[in-house]
This record gives structure tokens, C-alpha cells and sequence, in this order.
RNA sequence: GGCCCCUUCGUCUAUCGGCUAGGACAUCUGGUUCUCAUCCAGGCAAGAGGAGUUCGACUCUCCUAGGGGCUGCCA
């Protein structure tokens, strides 16, 4: 029977989720989910100073945002001490290990445990994505395992864990490359089995350099706020070093599932493009079941599930308050391209003290005119009855009134008086939808004030 | 400095010795249109440079240049 295939995503928590980082915790989940394998949460806490419970927090949330369910127990690093130190004393018996008085860089004197590099030959790997990796091992010099203050060091307590936790393939940022040839000599002096390895490479900024803290837009937590939908984010940063080999781009959780395969992944570093990932949240919002896009409306402006219509009285049963708001949500969800938008696009449909767009106003209404095509309109309009007051019978109206010579001139300031922005759905739905009886009272409001 | 890795349109990428170098995003042009979008049609745009191997090189080898990683009692 084939291995079971265990793999970990290894944050430590010392601020907040990096793209880089929750790329590789993707791959790590693909790889897992395809091979059906175990994809494992460790929490690599053993940096006391610089590790908090919050960011353990904001973790755990960006991780769940983007779907990525790990199995089995979260494995706290600090947790497992007491087996590293156990391993130190392993090879300190064994030779692999000695301990030695050192001055640290800030001056701290003090016995660390190091690790004994061999001397000669060749330390060798085939990682998955970079393909076959050498080093000598002269090259490489002796390390620290444990702290003067008795603790235990990333190196030891990395490869420990991995060995409790059975992992079988380590993906990882590309920064940990030379940490492999040092941890595999842990591994064999440990006499445990060395994993796979997949190195993948890093993000880098617009300026081509790799994301720092100070890059803003690295985090996670920064494009949920922002309004991206998380299987955009997922899709964008699974596709930042890997494709399905064919032209396909929008993908599915189970195609990537299917579809992903390590030994595809770019060894190259890749640029983070902001708008080809607002382009992919377009695609997703559009994506989005209408009943659900337009029940996510409804709650973001107050009318609930009841799908309430505030401002049409008109409209009493359930049956078409719902067919008004799908209609409103249809028209919005294709023009969307930030979720967190779009209830702006419904306030004045569902209130008469919505926000008003001053520019708008400038451009469209205070202009010589302006007042006059709001009356005309206005006029031609109050003899439609209630009964007909429908998106083609007002705009074969605005069609007569403008004789072939372009409705813009009737158009544009109606939207402006009616909803207060100069852009938006169709004029003639957006009226449809206000109803009669609100279209004219914002139609002569709008006059008065001009 | 030393060791290691990387290099195809502006960006993400396809190509695994036969290429008129394909797609997507961005951008530009045109169409649809009442605005903003959407949608449709089309355009621009790439193998870092140099040697070598080969009938043939983006693809293999070497050198150079540029970029990156590591070189901690951080992870």
C-alpha cells in the first residue's frame, strides 16, 4: 500500500498572513486534496517574543475564509519542546551535536548546542519544482540547535515536528532552500527518513522586489476588506506559478483539485498583477447565483429576507417584492466589481435620502436645459398610468421627445435628479424600478432646486 | 565576498529540437448603447546578451549581464 502523503503548511505567527506565504498554504491544500492525502496546520510559535495570539487569530480566519480546512489537531510548536530537546540529546550523544560558548551579534555571551555539519562530500535532493539540488557540504557551516537560554531553534524543532507529524512532502517558500541541505543532514543524523521537498518561488511587488510588510496589499486580510471574493484571491495566487497546462484560467475547487500537480509549478519568481486579480473578481461576481447576489443586497441595505421595497407601496405581495429585487440585482451584478460596492448602487431605490454625487450634479444637472428636459419629461411622463409605467414605454417616450438626435441630453439629467449619480443601471429599468409615483416626485424636487 | 537559484509580450504564462512563438490581464481601435459596466470584432506587443552542439535552438551546453535567496542564539 502506498504512503498516505501528510503535508503542512508551517506558518509562524509573527504578524499577519502573507500572500506568499498563504500561496504556499494553497499549494499545500491542492496537493494534499489531490493526492488524498492530509494537508496539517503547524503553528510555528516557538519565537516567544514575536509570536501573538491575534495573529494565531487572523490566521486561523484567513485561512477559513479562503477554504483551506486543514486535518487533524492544530500542532502548536511550543507544544512539542520537550520532544526537540529530546532529539538535541540524541545527537549529542551520537556526535552530531556539541555544545560551545558564543557571543551573539547583540552581545549576549552564553553555551549554545550547534550542529555538526559533516565535513565532506555532497548533500543532494530532488526537490519537486527546482529539480535536482547539490551542495557541498564544506559549504556549509556549523549551526545553532539551541538557544543559550536552553530553547530550542527553528532548524531542530522544524525537522522534529516534521518527523512526528509524518510529513512526506515539504512545500515551502523558496527562502528555505538552503535550510533543506542543512535539515536533511537532521533528518539522516535523527535516522529518520528525509520527506520530498517543493520549493516554490517567491511573489515580488509591482517594483519587482519581494513583499515586505511596508509593500501594503500583502496581507490577506487586506483583500477581503477590500472586497475581493476569496475563491478570486485563491484562483489569482494559484495561478501565480502554475496552469492547468491548457488555456483555462477560471477554475473550479474540484478542477484545481484534479488538475494540480507539483512538478508544473514555476520555478521562476512572479509579479503580483492587481488588476488582472480585479479582472478574476469581476469574473466571480458574475459567477455568483443571482438569488444569492441580490439576498446579499437586500441584507446590506436593511430590506432583509422579507425583501422589503420601502419605497414602493405599490408593491404589497411577497412574490413581487422578490421579482423587484431580483430584477434590481440582476441589473447591478454585472456591473459589479467590488462586492462591497454594490450597495451603494441600490440606496436610492430603496430610500429617498441616498447619496448625491456633486460632480454628477454639476455635469449634468446645473446645466442651461437641464431644468427644462426634467419638466418636459416630467410632463410627458405623468400621463403614463401607474399600469405602464414600463422600462420600454418611458424610453420609447425619452425616443420620441429626442427625435432621433440621441436621448443623452433627456437621459442624463434624469438619472442625475432620480438617483444622484451620473452612471448606474439602465435609466429606463432604474425608473421602472422607482416607480411612477417616486420618479416624478425626484423629477420635480430636482426641477425646483435647479 | 562566498554558495545556490532564476531570466518568453508591460504582467501571468504555453512551448518539453521544427515557431508564421499561442492564450489571458492590461492597453489601443471599432461595434452595441442613455451613463457606467457587460458583450462582440480587431490591433500593438516577447525568447536578456554572446559563443557552442545540431540540418534546424525559445527549447541542450558554456560564458557574461541582470534579478533573487541564503550566509543569525529569526522563521
Amino acid at each position: 500500500m502506498k504512503k498516505e502523503t501528510r503535508v503542512r503548511f508551517a506558518p509562524s505567527p509573527t504578524g499577519k498572513v502573507h500572500i506568499g506565504n498563504i500561496r504556499a498554504a494553497i499549494y499545500n491544500w491542492l496537493y494534499a486534496r489531490h493526492t488524498g492525502g492530509k494537508f496539517l496546520l503547524r503553528v510555528e510559535d516557538t519565537d516567544l517574543e514575536r509570536s501573538t495570539p491575534e495573529a494565531i487569530q487572523v490566521l486561523f480566519e484567513c485561512m477559513k475564509w479562503l477554504g483551506l480546512d486543514w486535518d487533524e489537531e492544530v500542532f502548536y510548536q511550543t507544544k512539542n519542546v520537550s520532544r526537540h530537546l529530546e532529539c538535541v540529546e540524541k545527537l549529542l550523544e551520537s556526535g552530531h551535536a556539541y555544545k560551545v560558548e558564543k557571543t551573539s551579534r547583540d552581545g549576549k555571551t552564553g553555551v549554545v548546542t550547534m550542529f555538526r555539519m559533516p565535513k565532506e562530500g555532497t548533500i543532494e535532493f530532488d526537490d519537486i519544482v527546482k529539480g535536482h539540488m547539490a551542495k557541498k557540504a564544506e559549504d556549509i557551516q556549523d549551526f545553532a540547535i539551541v538557544r543559550s537560554d536552553g530553547s530550542p531553534i527553528f532548524h531542530i524543532a522544524n525537522v522534529v515536528d516534521d518527523i512526528d507529524q509524518r510529513v512526506t512532502h515539504i512545500i515551502r517558500g523558496d527562502d528555505h532552500v538552503e535550510n533543506t541541505f542543512k535539515h536533511i543532514c537532521i533528518f539522516r543524523a535523527l535516522g529518520a527518513e528525509v520527506p520530498r521537498y517543493a520549493h516554490l518561488s517567491m511573489i515580488v511587488n509591482q517594483q519587482g522586489k519581494p513583499y515586505s510588510k511596508r509593500d501594503g496589499a500583502a496581507f490577506v486580510g487586506e483583500y477581503r476588506d477590500e472586497g475581493y471574493l476569496p475563491e478570486a484571491l485563491f484562483n489569482y495566487l494559484l495561478l501565480l506559478g502554475w496552469n492547468p497546462g491548457d488555456d483555462r484560467e477560471i477554475l473550479s475547487r474540484e478542477e484545481m483539485v484534479e488538475l494540480f500537480d507539483l512538478a508544473k509549478v514555476h520555478v521562476a519568481a512572479a509579479k503580483f498583477d492587481l488588476k488582472k486579480l480585479q479582472w478574476m473578481n469581476g469574473e466571480y461576481i458574475k459567477k455568483i447565483p443571482a438569488a444569492q447576489f441580490r439576498d446579499y443586497l437586500a441584507n446590506a441595505v436593511g430590506a432583509g429576507a422579507a425583501h422589503t421595497v420601502p419605497l414602493r407601496a405599490d408593491i404589497a405581495d411577497e412574490r413581487g417584492r422578490t421579482a423587484w429585487w431580483d430584477y434590481l440585482a440582476g441589473q447591478i451584478q454585472v456591473r459589479t466589481k467590488f462586492l462591497k460596492d454594490a450597495p451603494d448602487a441600490v440606496r436610492c431605490f430603496v430610500s429617498d435620502d441616498f447619496p448625491v454625487d456633486e460632480k454628477a450634479v454639476e455635469k449634468r444637472l446645473r446645466k442651461p436645459g437641464a431644468k427644462d428636459a426634467l419638466l418636459e419629461i416630467a410632463g410627458r411622463f405623468e400621463v403614463v398610468p401607474a399600469g405602464d409605467w414600463k422600462a420600454e414605454k418611458l424610453e420609447a417616450i425619452v425616443k420620441e421627445l429626442s427625435q432621433g438626435a440621441g436621448m443623452g441630453p433627456w437621459v442624463h439629467p434624469v438619472r442625475v435628479a432620480v438617483s444622484g449619480r451620473g452612471e448606474g443601471i439602465g435609466l429606463f429599468e432604474m425608473l421602472e424600478l422607482l416607480g411612477r409615483e417616486k420618479t416624478l416626485s425626484r423629477l420635480s424636487r430636482a426641477a425646483a432646486a435647479l
